[in-house]
RNA sequence: GCGAAAGUGGCGGAAUUGGCAGACGCGCUAGACUUAGGAUCUAGUAUCGAGAGGUGUGGGGGUUCGAGUCCCCCCUUUCGCACCA
């Protein structure tokens, strides 16, 4: 009989939001399990196979876990503001929070089929008030703590977005992360977090969870910690100062120019009027110059001399001012001391305008590039020559610190966090502009700030709230006069920086429970994809970080265990919508089943890999799934005929129900293991192997075993097919959902041994046969069975055995002459 | 340019510590049941060879009784970083 996956999957659907099967009792906090996967980002297309990849595996392993005894939470929402909704306003007119509301309508649907246990009491959506307004109670939280502050900088500007965009968003090729559009650096006065503040612990945190190494270490890079000192230099026949940074004080000796970046205050004022005509024109050709270009390290280096000079404080010598592109106003102190000799940059701008190069560390006999970077004896440096590099760095600093003009220093890459965005679909800034008293925060009593709904979308890169009278427009809170709101919203990575508290009481009249964050959180299990690394993973730590130090989350990191799933391409590209290369998984659930369509996808490989797509091997999970089903209908209500024993003596068993016991323990063990670490593909082919089995031995079986077998057979099943496990479970005599209480299965460690094992035999280290012998066999032993074992015995006549290898149960191998 | 991961049949992919390469599935071939087969079942399926046997995990070297697995060099792909002082 075809299996009838509609009526079965619509069934169980129903049963189990009937009695409640998914939802989670958060009083029982001693096995808790909190298990998430990214919340959905509704950008205006539906579900596509990338999503399901994401969702029906995940939830696979939470089942698991549930059969194991863990009081699992799983719950999905929607990460429902942003720009996609807000575009396509402008292009068809519809209102973003109906294209929103009406799209989560759809999506929820498409969710509730993949079968997933959401506990849908949890649901939430950041673009309602009730939730967003507590993204503006964030903002206050900080900015009372100083740690959101408003400034003018040169910002990065998506000139396709019409908004500004965190350094974390712009790609390395100078891209906006969303539009791919160029970005382009604009001075404006924007609203930042100050997540440096947080960067030491950031960085040390990662030590204590269990992420990808990769994962970790794009986030340590993207920190980019380096240590260092901070040396002042004077200006020749001037009173100003140049502070650079520089991780190499020990080569301060060689320090024979500097090197301002173009944008660097002082530039101005230190130009000599005879240089002041370059400058200005190098500074220019800068300008026209796009991000992309300036960075790219293949560039040959570009510079301008000022005209002014530096004393080294080391050696009293004046050394040249340089500008060059290659300093970065953005890093350090805007400043670098060239020390050509030790650093390859240097050395290439140095021989390039030939400027001195003086080497302060001795390289080795056989070196022959140009700058050394490695550790050696310092050499030309005064009261530092002979140090190896760590003690001259240590008595440099020293020196610096002793003389007042340096101290040792830490520098990060990390910038502080831009979230404000010149855009309509997001939570309004709670901060009204007076001109009498500044910037004047909301008060909490206020929140929240409403997002109107009338709008007049004009992407012209001013925000579209601005042209709301109606909102722009208020009083101001301290002195009541007339004064204007902010007309920026917040940067949308700002709602999910916070989600996983807020999912825990979705409706609760605080930011989230205190008491269930601190039993329930941090998230045991946290799924979703690479891509976020150094944005959202990134900033859900410091907000997390910040909530403990204000007392609301008891522990140090949202995310204890984090699994990356793989990209599933389409013709080898990212599934999207702008592409038009999605695939909508309804074409192939409608047709063969949203079991069967699951195990497909966690079939198709391993998951932190993803893949191409291809629906070339469906039909083989559409068989599994059928012959499962089939299988079942043959022992209809079996259970319930019989007293089903929990083991059996192996003794007792014939050779056919020793191979079927053997084989369904051997799986159950096997699936366990594969099933914790995410390896759903090799859980199947397991779980395959035995399907094999029992549709050959079964029916050669006692009633007992025949039970006991499709019994375990389908709780191992029943975390990678629901529906079609719950289905067989009742056909087989089972009153109960198997999702009512926990009842993974143990296996029975004896039917793990084998009686019997193959050995390989090799002559000379080439393959000649096997032979079976029983368990544990020894040496001798092994040896007569080869012996008496003519094609393998022929390989070794005539010949002297000068060496036998013998590992037990394994093989064995024989050196002849 | 630097760093990391990967490269296995026609295809997706399996292979504790080095110990029978190709599990499981797709596809394919043959057969059975059929009016029919794009359903189902059975058998086969790395490759060369009639066979004995040889050859095979991107390429080339090495260590070892034995290498997909360890070491060195090279090629390709993917990802990350890309003047961070």
């Amino acid at each position: 009989m075809r299996y009838p996956f509609s009526e079965i999957e619509t069934k169980w659907q129903i049963n189990w939001e009937q009695n409640k099967v998914h939802k989670t009792d958060f009083s029982n906090t001693e096995k808790k399990l909190y298990t998430l996967v990214m919340f959905i980002y509704p950008s205006g297309a539906k579900l596509h196979c990338g999503h399901w990849y994401n969702y029906g595996p995940t939830d696979t392993w939470a089942r698991f876990q549930k059969l194991k005894g863990y009081n699992v939470f799983e719950p999905m929402g929607y990460d429902a503001f942003g720009l996609p909704a807000e575009n396509y306003a402008i292009k068809t007119g519809i209102h973003p929070k109906d294209s929103t509301l009406k799209n989560i309508e759809d999506i929820r649907q498409q969710l509730k089929k993949i079968g997933c246990m959401y506990d849908w009491d949890a649901e939430l959506m950041t673009c309602v008030p009730e939730y967003y307004k507590w993204n503006q109670w964030l903002f206050l939280q900080l900015y009372k703590k100083g740690l959101a502050y408003r400034k003018n900088a040169p910002v990065n500007w998506c000139t396709s977005c019409q908004t500004v965009l965190a350094n974390e968003q712009v790609l390395n090729n100078g891209t906006c992360e969303r539009c791919n559009a160029a970005v382009i650096q604009k001075n404006l006065t924007q609203w930042f977090f100050k997540i440096t503040n947080y960067a030491e612990e950031l960085l040390d945190g990662l030590d204590k969870i269990n992420w990808p190494e990769k994962t970790k270490l794009m986030q340590r890079n993207w920190i980019g910690k380096s240590i260092g000192a901070e040396v002042t230099f004077k200006i020749a026949d001037a009173e100003d100062q140049i502070k650079v940074f520089t991780t190499r004080p020990d080569t301060l000796f060689g320090a024979t120019y500097m090197v301002l970046a173009p944008e660097h205050p002082l530039v101005e004022k230190i130009t000599t009027k005879e240089f002041k005509d370059k400058v200005e024109a190098y500074k220019d050709s800068i300008k026209s110059m796009s991000e992309i270009e300036r960075s790219s390290t293949v560039k040959q280096k570009t510079g301008v001399a000022t005209g002014a000079f530096a004393v080294n404080p080391a050696n009293g010598k004046k050394i040249p001012i340089w500008i060059a592109d290659y300093v970065l106003m953005t890093y350090g102190t805007g400043a670098i001391m060239a020390v050509p000799g030790q650093d390859e940059r240097d050395w290439e701008f140095a021989t390039q305008f030939n400027l001195p190069i003086i080497r302060t560390v001795q390289p080795p006999e056989n070196f022959s590039d140009n700058a050394f970077l490695g550790d050696g004896l310092a050499i030309n440096s005064d009261f530092l020559n002979g140090l190896y590099v760590d003690d001259a760095k240590k008595k440099m600093i020293d020196w610096l610190e002793e003389k007042k003009i340096g101290k040792s220093t830490i520098n990060y890459r990390l910038r502080d966090w831009l979230i404000s965005r010149q855009r309509y679909w997001g939570t309004p800034i709670p901060i009204v502009h007076c001109e009498d008293c500044g910037e004047v925060p909301i008060a909490e009593d206020q929140l929240p700030v409403e997002l109107p709904y009338e709008i007049e979308f004009k992407p012209t890169g001013e925000s579209p709230l601005a042209s709301n009278q109606k909102f722009i427009n208020t009083t101001c809170p301290t002195c009541g006069k007339n004064a204007k709101r902010d007309p920026d919203t917040m940067d949308t990575f700002v709602d999910s920086a916070w989600y996983y508290l807020r999912f825990l009481d979705p409706k609760n009249e605080k930011m989230f429970d205190k008491n269930l964050s601190d039993n329930w959180t941090p998230v045991d299990m946290y799924v979703g994809g690479a891509e976020h690394a150094t944005m959202h993973l990134l900033y859900s730590r410091f907000i997390h970080k910040f909530l403990r130090d204000l007392g609301l989350v008891n522990s140090d990191e949202p995310f204890k265990t984090l699994v990356h799933q793989g990209t599933i391409t389409n013709n080898g590209a990212k599934m999207s919508k702008s592409k038009g290369n999605v695939v909508n998984p309804d074409e192939f659930t409608v047709k063969v089943g949203n079991d069967v369509f699951r195990l497909y996808l966690m079939f198709m490989g391993p998951y932190e890999q993803g893949g191409d797509w291809s629906d070339k091997g469906i039909s083989g999970t559409e068989r599994f799934v059928a012959r499962v089903y089939d299988l079942c209908c043959n022992y209809k209500n079996i259970y319930n005929e019989i007293n089903t024993p929990n083991k059996f003596e192996l003794e007792d068993l014939s050779s056919i129900e020793k191979s079927v016991y053997r084989k369904v323990n051997q799986s159950i063990a096997k699936v366990e293991t594969e099933l914790e670490h995410f390896r759903f593909n090799t859980a199947i082919a397991a779980l395959m192997e035995c399907l094999n089995e029992l549709t050959k031995n079964l029916v050669n079986c006692r009633k007992e075993l025949q039970s006991y077998s499709l019994e375990r057979f389908i709780v191992s099943l029943a975390p990678l097919a629901p529906h079609l496990s719950e289905e067989c479970w009742e056909i087989i005599g089972k009153k109960i959902s198997i999702y009512h209480k926990p009842l993974w299965v143990d296996c029975d460690e004896k039917a793990l041994i084998e009686e019997s094992v193959s050995i390989a035999i090799q002559v000379g280290g080439k393959m000649r046969g096997t032979v079976d012998v029983p368990m544990n066999s020894s040496e001798d032993d092994v040896k007569s069975a080869v012996i008496a074992d003519d094609k393998i015995a022929k390989h070794l006549e005539g010949k002297t055995i000068v060496k036998q290898i013998f590992v037990l149960n394994k093989i064995m191998n024989f050196i002849v002459k």
